[in-house]
DNA sequence: GATGAACATTGCGCTAGATCAAACTTCTGC
DNA sequence: GCAGAAGTTTGATCTAGCGCAATGTTCATC
């Protein structure tokens, strides 16, 4: 456990509005903890007995199904509250919590979750409006999965990436966790080869640029030119 | 605007835990009112001025895409609050709200939110509880998305309809509102030429009873073994 | 610096299911 | 009762992208 100082919480949404005097009573009674690369911080399923702020790092928020896929519903970027199955009347985690890349995260014990949406304002507030961006999400990801084509849903996949947690370069947006092929593919219902062809070809047309667990975004518009692009017509009224 | 009784909301869990007198307060501030099937009780993006309770019916959630395409997010049956953007700190409704059927709803402006929430005890947590439930089902739907096929997800569809809102039926369950291909189409992400020759072929084997515009589930169980049968092993670690 | 594991690429065949099209049935309104 | 609309069925193609397989590349470990 290390030394954390009040600055690392009071310019999060969740925390914006307090006092300095606050925040240092929650930092007293945070646990903070490292995660390496590909480690799960909490199970679907198991009893949600902690809640989690992240401070540095990616997590991959991921289902299993029986037959053992795995299917990746969400990435959380740092400075966001996960594991807030309270939020959402739950006893037990929804989801797999994995770590993305090495992270740093806070936790608390469910029990103080109580007074967190008691006594700090824009606490409770803040929380949903992150469940609702994670709604909108989703049902985005429905969306788009029920009308899009692979090619445009991994176009847009990327792009979203890109945006939450993509590092400016020189030669464009790199997203900023390792990130390979099978992740691509549970993230956009295809496949690791369909996502490999894909890569290769906009390579070739120097819309990205990907190396072994790394992608960079080099055209963000024509990318999105083409995540737009032919919609199917299917249904059309 | 028709008498409305206090016995009306008292076993619903969002008032359950409420005396007379409260929901009597909370009946006098409410609009109730009738709509006919089809029509939209609020749009996606139009401003959330009032949050609602589906006394009688089905609603039907969907989204439209860029291209017209309908796609529906999610089914409401009777008893539960919708339109609760509040809840997940947005000024805008996500989507938008159709009637399935002719149904009845309450109605409160969203300056009660807030007062709901802080003066009557279970509200917030019941109404989080939608939420959650609601949040899995959107999850439950992506994880079938990417890894189920077609037949499957139909079958799955269509057990979750007559389970959520099935009435009882001398041949099996009745999905109790009215349904048609294009619809099941729409829930599923495939066209309605794919839905029929499947409930064709499920009629001509008794796992289904379909005309226009109903469904009924004959054989909840063959119709399940169905929908957990040869999920694609794709990506199995 | 060799061996194995993890990740990526590429080719080929195949099928689930979309697309197009046409006919049929049931309902609604006049 | 008729016309048109809305919903359904069925057939005949056609193709996106999956499954399978083989090979290549990069990384980690001893």
């Amino acid at each position: 456990m290390q030394k954390l100082d009040e600055s690392l919480l009071s310019p999060l949404p969740p925390f914006s509005k307090l006092s300095r005097a606050q925040i240092k009573t929650i930092l007293s009674q945070a646990t903070s903890r490292r995660y390496d690369k590909g480690v799960s911080i909490f199970d679907e399923g198991t009893v949600a007995d902690r809640f989690y702020l992240l401070l540095d790092g990616t997590i991959r928020v991921v289902k299993i199904t029986p037959a053992g896929e795995q299917v990746t519903s969400l990435h959380i970027p740092a400075g966001q509250l996960f594991g807030i199955s309270q939020a959402l009347g739950r006893d037990t985690y929804p989801a797999t919590a994995n770590a993305a890349s090495e992270i740093l995260a806070l936790s608390w014990p469910t029990s103080l979750w109580a007074s967190f949406v008691a006594n700090y304002p824009g606490f409770a507030s803040e929380t949903y409006k992150t469940i609702g961006k994670r709604v909108s999400e989703m049902n985005t990801r429905i969306v788009e999965m029920s009308t899009q084509h692979v090619e445009q849903r991994i176009a847009r996949a990327l792009l979203r990436l890109a945006n939450q947690s993509g590092r400016p370069i020189e030669a464009g947006t790199e997203i900023s966790f390792p990130i390979t092929r099978k992740d691509v593919s549970e993230l956009t219902g295809t496949t690791l080869q369909t996502v490999s062809r894909l890569l290769s070809a906009w390579e070739r047309v120097g819309l990205v640029n990907s190396k072994r667990k790394k992608i960079i975004v080099c055209d963000t518009h024509r990318l999105a030119a083409l995540s737009e692009a032919g919609s199917r017509p299917q249904n059309l009224m």
